[in-house]
DNA sequence: GTCTATATCTCGATAGAC
DNA sequence: GTCTATCGAGATATAGAC
């Protein structure tokens, strides 16, 4: 794995994100995932409108006309990718949640960015669709998220009321869950999607990526942990 | 002023950037003028390459011609609203860091914070076209933060170093300045931008988003202000 | 399944009447 | 300055040979 930041590192941003063993993609030949990968770093960068597909085809070194056979039109393949993104969004952060245990507040915490960070870290393009379509109103996102917070089990719901137990506990200081959580989370992701600005203010960044995770990793952490620490008084 | 958030009440994002007193910028026709903050609006949303000009038209209640008969190519158009943009996003920062004042730290960062939000709060389509930049790769913003920075005056680096400042005082506990303002500038921006997913999390903020930038502050103000309290020890 | 060629449409931009 | 009409480039999508 490279420790230069994805963007000096072509194609290295979605990081494998459809193949693998873990069974819960639907199964698609060599070269669609190749298409798949490659409209997800597109439509990434460029958003659903700005995206052009032979610039996905390119990307997938693959004929343009390869993409209408597999995906049938532009929207089809942008609902496809997209549909994706946001179950694997969703999913780090659960994932990110489970690994973070039952046990203290504080190693929980611990867990929770150093999973969270690292995911998403090394799958850009996954955060940079999400946020492209924050941009452009988020009623995709808004549909989405309300069927799965309609569960009220989805996994921001149950890290917040894990703070919760943790206020009521005397574990933390008593913060509002909800407006901690979201702190939390911006810390985690904007540093990663402000990049280009970051890294004018901390320029090693560039050349060392893994360190940059890591040194957010530990600032973040030790700064919310202070905060949160419950007072003798 | 609008309670509600402004993508409940078009046309309220941009909050009147362009006219005002306050003589900075290039003098406008009144048409000049709906046409840059349609212009604005339409490529916060959508980005540089996804917007259409006959989106623009619409949103400005104009003749497609009429924005080549004033801003001759759509190139030319997005040069003037990003250079604008750039600067309005750098003022706001640096007019948040000058209000800070040089008094305690505390009181320092309670005033970035206020001022920040308030601002960027009120003028979502700044942000969101920075974020639409930072996506596609940020080439723009980095040259033109290069030359900013290469100042040593940049508001970032002063802020960074009034950081510092108080750390040698031991004001505050040992932070990583940089960090420690990365951390602090997400918390102020990421929930604005990662709104329509917050909102889920906290629906009041949808009818009452006057009240959620406030709680905002205060959450994130609390949590920040703990976490870098000088230990006694 | 893959490629070339091409149809169809959309968009940026301009010409020219008023 | 403003509008209608339209050109031409470039985009999505398809047809059809291989």
């Amino acid at each position: 794995m490279s420790e230069r930041h994805p963007e000096a590192d072509p194609a290295a941003t979605s990081g494998g994100l459809v193949s693998g063993p873990d069974g819960a993609e639907a199964e698609r030949t060599e070269t669609e995932e190749r298409i798949f990968e490659a409209a997800l770093r597109v439509f990434a960068r460029k958003g659903r409108d700005g995206a052009r597909m032979q610039e996905i085809a390119d990307e997938a070194a693959i004929n343009k006309a390869m993409l209408h056979y597999y995906f049938r039109s532009k929207d089809r393949l942008y609902a496809q990718v997209f549909h994706y993104v946001f179950h694997r969004f969703d999913r780090a952060f659960f994932e990110a949640v489970e690994r973070a245990g039952e046990d203290s507040f504080a190693a929980a915490l611990e867990s929770f960015v150093d999973h969270y960070i690292d995911f998403i870290g090394h799958h850009l393009d996954v955060l940079k669709l999400m946020v492209n379509e924050f941009l452009d109103g988020g009623a995709v996102i808004r549909h989405e998220v309300t069927a799965m917070i309609a569960t009220g089990q989805a996994p921001p719901q149950r890290f917040a009321r894990l703070i919760a137990r943790a206020v009521e506990a005397g574990e933390i200081a008593p913060v509002d869950p909800r407006h901690f959580l979201v702190t939390l989370v911006s810390g985690c992701l904007f540093p990663l999607i402000a990049f280009p600005m970051v890294s004018t203010l901390i320029p090693e960044a560039v050349d060392d990526y893994e360190g940059f995770l890591e040194a957010r990793k530990k600032n973040l952490l030790d700064v919310l942990r202070r905060g949160i620490e419950p007072r003798s008084g």
